[in-house]
DNA sequence: TCCAAACCCTTGGATGTCCTAGTATATTGC
DNA sequence: GCAATATACTAGGACATCCAAGGGTTTGGA
């Protein structure tokens, strides 16, 4: 999108932060704003590595949690709710993965409310090969230290747990 | 969205990594899509409070960065470098705010291509209103520890740094 | 039994982000 | 000096996310 700036624009808005009377929350401000722009870096990457596939990250998302339930099925609001996004955006997800053919809408067994989403064997095949180039691609080549990879997830899975993601 | 879910599934996530032969890869796995996650919760709380302002976080980060700014006007095209963000989102920023009369665009004096978006006093006033709100709501209660918080700022600069963020 | 409340999914709308052009203005190089 | 290249902004389109509403299905209490 750019060249590299001169100086790391977090580092320049902490320092402001600083100079206005408000060094109590520069820090934890730093903080946040790398996290949002780290995000922005990382989905990047992936959406990167997604395209060949024909896949969005919110897509491949959906079709790697398929791949995982035992019976390659999953209710819509189960996927929501592991998802932990909106209902209306796994709505938007599964019209296109069926589209494309990678999953099916099928009806509930007992329960007239719910729509089952059903991986389709392409959909699996598809869902095995975007993991692997996601592997590869990015996870195997996160510029994270192992250290700093357990912390991460430590750190975040505290904030996680406070924020009322999973109770566990 | 929803209640807690029983489990972290994140952590389910890096198990199936796991159990299917993805060990290597599974820890930096579940760290990035804790930073996903971390950053769609952070991303929902900042919107909260700046929702009474009308602002977005994509408005308010331009507010706050012509704050700054020491004529309180800055060009298009430094800002989009400055947010990391595509020029176009900064037009649209910039043509929301506009149209709030928290900014007005102008012409550069000497570059007939350059558009310099500049703060009104509506603008400046909001934008410090906007600031403090989530100093007190959102970055004076982010739930990271002192430590934690240098580690992510230290951790979360390297990586941005190598994915060419900036030079310093 | 039966109706109200709860639940599930979808549609429509608002935002934001990016990409791909297209237009206008500057700079460069011959 | 002028053409070719580079830069700056914007228009239009594809996607994703959320919220608000609406229609169908279940559940539960009177």
């Amino acid at each position: 999108m750019g060249s590299p700036l001169p100086r790391d624009p977090i580092a320049d808005a902490q320092r402001n932060w600083e100079r206005h009377g408000w060094g109590e929350v520069a820090a934890p401000m730093a903080a946040i704003t790398a996290i949002m722009r780290t995000q922005q870096i990382l989905l990047a990457r992936i959406e990167g590595v997604l395209k060949p596939f024909g896949l969005t990250f919110a897509r491949y998302e959906l079709l790697a949690l398929l791949s995982f339930a035992r019976s390659g099925a999953l209710p819509m609001n189960k996927a929501s709710a592991l998802l932990q996004v909106h209902p209306t955006s796994v709505t938007n997800a599964v019209d296109r993965l069926e589209k494309a053919a990678l999953v099916v809408r099928s009806p509930h067994p007992t329960d007239g409310r719910t729509t089952l989403i059903e991986l389709t064997a392409e959909g699996r095949t598809l869902a095995k090969r975007a993991t692997t180039a996601l592997n590869n691609e990015v996870f195997g080549q996160s510029g994270f230290g192992d250290d700093d990879v357990e912390h991460l997830i430590r750190v975040l899975g505290d904030f996680r747990k406070a924020a009322g993601d999973f109770t566990d």
